[in-house]
DNA sequence: CTCTCATATGAGAAACGATACCAATTAGGG
DNA sequence: CCCTAATTGGTATCGTTTCTCATATGAGAG
């Protein structure tokens, strides 16, 4: 029985998004990888990227309006995207959201998740504003 | 001075999102209106959509890895998406999640704003997947 | 170590939602 | 009833992602 083979391809993927400290998207991936190995494809990029979705090796952060980012941190916390230069940051509540069953009106949904997105200025953005006033 | 002319597309595409009561989303909306005025252009209602939202007049329900949707409903609620059809409704929290800025801790981003989108299965798929096993 | 073949890759096309462009039309003030 | 700036319809283009398919390759069998 043959099934998911270690490819480099996979490999240098998994290790990009390791190595990044700032929540990449697949383009940046690409970017990070293309160096290294010139021949490598978006196509295998969005795939192995699903792939390591799908295994829980990495986890996908979904932002409202813009491609899909990726973690290598995988425990529960949130994300704050910068309105301005669409950096993806980790950003954790004190007080941890509770949304118990009991306290949505579902009007007969079955509740299975929920997501939570902030938005906000990053502190590189807050200077460039406070320097020039744009 | 001339600005924001009242056009029949306009009154046609605010209508269409008061009538509905299923968020609907562009698409839809052109649907719904492309039967009565047949020449209208999905740009134009893209466009329109983005001027009611800008007016206060409609609101923009964006979800995660899909299409906008528009509400009618001015006020502040929640919104849950049927991870099977699709169909967007609204959910209320009983007690609203209050996410004071002192409970997060934001690595100096100054946060703007929060969107909360749940995911479920709506009462529809509910019955069609107890029915049938798919 | 080689053969085999199902799985993965690379390149490009296509899907999809949304916006940009531009010539033609039109609302609405004068 | 004009005039003209705002809006429209049609189409091209964009950004993100998936699909297609011929070629390449990992890894188990021999």
């Amino acid at each position: 029985m043959k099934e998911k083979r270690q490819t480099i391809q996979k490999g240098l993927i998994w290790e990009a998004v390791s190595e990044a400290d700032n929540h990449p998207n697949a383009e940046q991936i690409y970017d990070m990888i293309v160096s290294k190995h010139p021949s490598i494809s978006r196509a295998t990029v969005y795939r192995n990227l699903n792939m390591l979705v799908d295994e829980g090796q990495v986890k996908r952060v979904r932002v409202l309006g813009g491609p899909d980012h990726f973690d290598r941190t995988l425990g529960k916390h949130y994300h704050i995207q910068c309105t301005h230069c669409k950096q993806v940051s980790d950003i954790e509540l004190l007080e941890d959201v509770i949304l118990s069953s009991d306290n949505i009106a579902t009007h007969g949904y079955k509740v299975e998740s929920y997501e939570l997105v902030f938005n906000g200025i990053c502190p590189d953005c807050q200077k460039k504003y406070a320097a020039n006033t744009q």
